[in-house]
DNA sequence: CGTTTTATGTGATCTACATCAAATTTTAAC
DNA sequence: GTTAAAATTTGATGTAGATCACATAAAACG
């Protein structure tokens, strides 16, 4: 599916906005493509954008000192990423986004999404429900770290998210979850 | 300081409302007081409010089939609490939100929130802006618990938020840690 | 293809933290 | 102020999951 016709539904579904609306908020949107394992956010950049994925899928994610990554997103068509901490407060990227397939997104500077959530007050209750929902589900994962063990968390991944057991490697899944990909591997076989 | 100050000043800090919009605004908002331990929202409630704290302190908790308590968030005043998966999809509470000491709120009705927000375009940037916070913040948690042992949490907390620790009890501080009150009383004596 | 990375699986060992149990201190209630 | 209740500390023991080491399997790539 068209990439502008998979943000016009996403829009749609939660405001109205007329054709000539659309067409003003699509244009403030840049088209990208990346190939697999092309990083989109690297640490220490400068973040001015965040991106809406039409294809493929991305990961955003943190690295510690020992360089152990943890993933904070899988990002699917339909779905946003960036590192919102950096892109929001105007400082340098502690959280990359990069991509695990080859990928499109459309991408929207901080500065043009203000500008378009002042100029259109539909744009602003979009994000705003937007960000309510992300905000829920994230508080949501904060408990089932602190109730659930790691089987637990892993089978209420695959249920909220099946179609990431094809395209994601169980490294990555590990990395989502929390745990090392030796413990991961362990939940299912030995 | 009045709760109407504490409200005025909180929204005006982020966006511009005249002295009339603010009245307006405010006259949506019930002052209420509670006592130490009683409960604002309980498990099951039918949740059609999110409350604005402008004394005491509240926690919103979850509670396991254990028992086991966990804390999402402690609450002071200029802070917003509520079970805001319930509140925004119309389901029953599976949060708890309950007065650690006697407390004032405002209560904001899920209707009102958007009445407000549909009428005042500021108003709905203003709910925009304060959920990104919230969003950042849980995000940062959710690391914070991926990546740090339990004393690394404890001091963080404690440098994010030194107000607490002369108002809340070791259990509840061990219960937004996600660890045993015993092992957090053993992270600063033995 | 074959060769070289990269991902996965499995055993052995180690560790942070949980759990249970009981002592002690602090707070609340009458 | 005395008693009851709740919070905190401390010890002993159990366990989920980490880490290290290496074997195997599967991609990636010339």
């Amino acid at each position: 599916m068209k990439a502008e016709t998979i943000l016009k539904d996403h829009l749609l579904k939660i405001i109205d906005l007329n054709d000539e609306q659309f067409s003003y908020v699509f244009s403030h949107f840049k088209p990208m493509s990346f190939k697999k394992g092309q990083a989109i956010i690297a640490e220490g950049d400068k973040v001015s954008c965040e991106y809406f994925v039409t294809a493929g899928c991305l990961k955003s994610f943190y690295i510690n000192d020992d360089l152990k990554m943890f993933i904070l997103q899988f990002a699917m068509p339909g779905w946003w990423a960036s590192d919102y901490n950096a892109l929001y407060n105007g400082i340098k990227a502690t959280i990359g986004v990069d991509c695990i397939t080859d990928a499109e997104v459309l991408c929207l500077s901080n500065a043009d999404r203000e500008k378009l959530c002042s100029e259109l007050h539909a744009v602003e209750h979009f994000f705003r429900w937007r960000t309510n929902k992300g905000y829920v589900a994230a508080q949501k994962r904060l408990l089932s770290f602190m109730n659930n063990d790691a089987k637990h968390r892993y089978e209420e991944l695959l249920n909220t998210y099946p179609q990431l057991y094809n395209i994601v490697s169980k490294q990555l899944i590990a990395a989502y979850l929390g745990v090392s990909r030796e413990t991961l591997s362990r939940l299912y076989h030995g």
